[in-house]
DNA sequence: CCGGTAACTGTCAGATATAACAGGTGGCAA
DNA sequence: TTGCCACCTGTTATATCTGACAGTTACCGG
């Protein structure tokens, strides 16, 4: 049994297609007695307009519904993931925000498509990715069953496997957008820059001229096709090419 | 036994001292076997000098020498760890930068404390937390036991549970670092910051005067304690305050 | 009714960043 | 040798941000 749960690990770090993975996807749900899964990623290629990667296995009139009324930003298992790190259980009546009639009517409406309980899996990812993995029931509550204690281990893993998959698969689509490579110099001046220090206060603190900060600065942004030194920083930061020092 | 791996997270989830987390982590490293267990984690108050927790399973010894010699950034489970999502299993012989002599003696010394190989589960939250957990063997390999079957759906589960226990015995030393409300009107300048727009330009989007902007951002800095925009951006999109958008 | 808060607006001086011209040195590999 | 690249430095004009003086309106709960 134990072995058996690591094959979908091994199958979705092997699969080099999204078919590959939308039936690695399949089984695993399958297993632990789901009727409908669902995948999908936030990848910081903007702050206003990210990039979105779906692998559904939910209905296609439900997810039309679901992206012509902007759901996203209403479906409590998505505000929930995006901010914590662990599974989420959920149904139509222990919700997160159940005082809120709009996603009172956003979790009937998904009933409506067999959609009643599930569990969903939150991943996060030092290049600012955000994804998450849910497994939906037509069972119209959750409760403490076996199969929901074997999932839940096991879910979270292979979410973080299912994920690096993605990034292999989409790498073309994805890396271009996200892949940049600063020279030592660039990412010091950028992590003062960070930190608040002004070009001259940089200077100082590197030993170089004024002029050589605001260079290098102004080549960041350049290799980062951004506007100015606020959005250097904060795309930087967000797909984690700087990040808080070890040392 | 499903229902027994979760026993360690109910009890990590209640736990509400530091001493009992450190219990709690005693125990799943012993019904693993492993012998050592060490957590640690990175808090972004700063990227220069960021805020650091851990709750030790290593020797004493071990622990002195590795922060003596700032060894943090040569580690090369802290480099995997600090870039990927998915658990590393180690030993001195399958490293990720063999070639490197100075990693090669950090991991020589390492043996002269007992850790000669484990396993590391790495965290990143959306609050930019990068956390991991490692268990450590005396065992000179890793190999494909039974054991590391186990561990590593359990593992990467229970990292996820411990760390948020941790950001809740810590609350009081983390949150007030961390912990800033803004208004709506705040963070739709701050957001807008972050893709590279002008005050000017972010009273055209918003319709409202230039200097009602910067009045918003000067607020963002004061409340955020930082010096200037640059430095604003930084510290809200690295603490998740501000995140791509869904809609 | 009063106090707090979010939201909004104005001006001006000085600091800082940005853009547009530049240019030079040293190392490394084809 | 030649070319590439990281790194370094200069001047000037303009755009933008920052800080210090302001202030008003609307809403909401005690």
């Amino acid at each position: 049994m134990g072995a058996a749960e690591l094959d979908y690990i091994d199958a979705v770090s092997q699969a080099s297609s999204v078919e590959a993975l939308h039936e690695v996807c399949g089984e695993i749900c399958q297993e632990y007695d789901f009727d409908r899964f669902i995948y999908g990623a936030r990848i910081p290629t903007s702050f206003v307009k990210p990039y979105f990667i779906f692998i559904s296995g939910y209905p296609k009139e439900w997810r039309d519904h679901y992206s012509r009324n902007n759901y996203m930003v209403v479906d409590p298992t998505v505000e929930y993931c995006a901010r914590s790190v662990t599974p989420l259980l959920w149904d139509g009546s222990s919700l997160l925000d159940g005082d809120n009639p709009e996603v009172r009517r956003f979790m009937s409406e998904a009933q409506d498509f067999g959609i009643n309980s599930g569990v969903s899996f939150p991943l996060h990812t030092a290049q600012g990715d955000f994804a998450m993995l849910s497994f939906a029931s037509e069972r119209p509550r959750v409760d403490a069953s076996p199969r929901l204690q074997r999932v839940l281990p096991i879910g979270q893993l292979f979410t973080a496997y299912l994920h690096e998959a993605v990034r292999r698969v989409f790498a073309s689509e994805v890396l271009t957008l996200t892949q940049v490579d600063l020279t030592g110099r660039e990412k010091e001046c950028l992590l003062w820059a960070t930190e608040g220090k002004t070009a001259w206060e940089t200077s100082r603190i590197l030993n170089i001229s004024e002029r050589t900060v605001t260079f290098h600065l102004q080549n960041v942004q350049q290799k980062l096709g951004v506007n100015n030194r606020q959005q250097a920083v904060a795309r930087a930061v967000a797909l984690g090419i700087i990040e808080p020092q070890f040392g």
